[in-house]
DNA sequence: CTCAACTAACTTGTATGGTAGTATAGCAGC
DNA sequence: GCTGCTATACTACCATACAAGTTAGTTGAG
């Protein structure tokens, strides 16, 4: 870990990635009003960084700029969420297949070691970032950096869901146990179980979404 | 056509466009340096909203952003097409799939349009054009809008490749065909035979890739 | 009381000046 | 001829000022 120097990002990037995180986190609520202005003042910058740091966001879909009235924190719209989920179980099947042709004794054991990792996260937060890091692996060793680029991107409409509810409405439980019939599918190198798991573990959210959005109304649409 | 006033987009937005456009058909080369203020006269407008222009292009990886140093439209990375053509291959089998089984008889006469459009199309520009519609409509018909926007994205890489060669390396016939075994296949309602298809058609800018390669050096990296 | 018009306080969009970091060409010294 | 410093001409980045559009509230006429 050479953590050299790194000359630090520029002001505009980083605001971005600190705003991504607060909406995603739901630190800020969908439908909230941002503004230019405001958010230079709290983060004494000027308003250019901050301007960039929309552009970013609403790129990402995560915001709306809507010219000469206002930027608001996107809404979690139902229909987006489950294309999200169908555009990430379709890249993430593909590319648990080739993790299952590709995975050495190595790879299969830091997969184990994230599955354990995960059993021993406490706090929504930690066991999120433990699941991340599980898909990330397996991405990582089917050689497919840039795709998993792509299911980060999609799934923050999906993130932001998860972390609405502190106790998740599926037990921690039911979730390692799911992603552990994907390591073993991985394991046996067997790339049909692979694909079933992971499609039945894609599936899951399917069953929080309608609870969340009954709870939360005011940050859904439609 | 009813093309109501409709408040221009703004200058930084028209500008991404523009030269996503160019970047896309080659017209700005690999390689090349670009430069805010070069622009920005270049178009008679203040470097703002190039600057604001160069950070959407960033987040798309069509150009690169040196700090001090200098924007440069990026070299066309092997490794990037082909995860590229990866992606975009999970994401529309699982459409077609899905098309296969939604398609209803006006939505198959539409595609077969497209198919013969594509057949009088002249030209290189009109047929890559008519190309995209033909995937674009298949999308629709699953209602999948969504996930044919992170396809359009993602193949902005492939289509760099593709406007290299303004005879294409595989003849128009050979990909009308492929194109025609597609639409078959979901009006069939046959997904297994639409998955096939897809995969078959996906496959056929792998044969081009290592020509161009060769053909063009100094526009790729690796 | 109703409603239209004006005003004031916002918003994002654009232009411009200045700053700091980087690369390069030229010159001095060896 | 080669190396190393220095001036200079770039670059992206940030701050600030101004412009133009939107919205809400207030005021005044009917």
């Amino acid at each position: 870990m050479k953590s050299i120097p790194q000359r630090a990002a520029s002001i505009g990037a980083q605001l971005h990635q600190a705003l991504r995180d607060a909406i995603v986190r739901a630190e800020l609520k969908p439908g909230t009003a941002l503004s230019e202005a405001e958010i230079a003042v709290r983060y004494t910058v000027s308003r250019q960084p901050v301007r960039e740091a929309f552009i970013r966001l609403a790129q990402e879909d995560l915001v709306e700029i809507r010219p000469q009235r206002g930027t608001y924190v996107k809404r979690i719209v139902m229909a987006d969420v489950l294309d999200a989920r169908f555009v990430r179980e379709a890249i993430e099947v593909a590319v648990a297949r080739e993790a299952a042709l590709k995975a050495d004794e190595p790879a299969i054991e830091r997969l184990r070691a994230t599955l354990r990792a995960q059993g021993a996260a406490s706090g929504n937060a930690e066991f999120l970032a433990a699941d991340e890091a599980m898909h990330h692996e397996i991405a990582l060793i089917a050689g497919r950096e840039a795709a998993w680029r792509v299911v980060d991107q999609v799934k923050a409409q999906m993130d932001r869901v998860r972390y609405l509810s502190y106790t998740n409405v599926s037990p921690a439980e039911r979730l390692i146990a799911q992603h552990g019939e994907i390591v073993e599918a991985i394991a046996a190198h067997d790339a049909d179980a692979a694909e079933a798991a992971v499609r039945t573990h894609m599936a899951e959210i399917l069953l929080q979404l309608p609870q969340l959005a009954a709870q939360y109304p005011e940050m859904f649409e439609f």
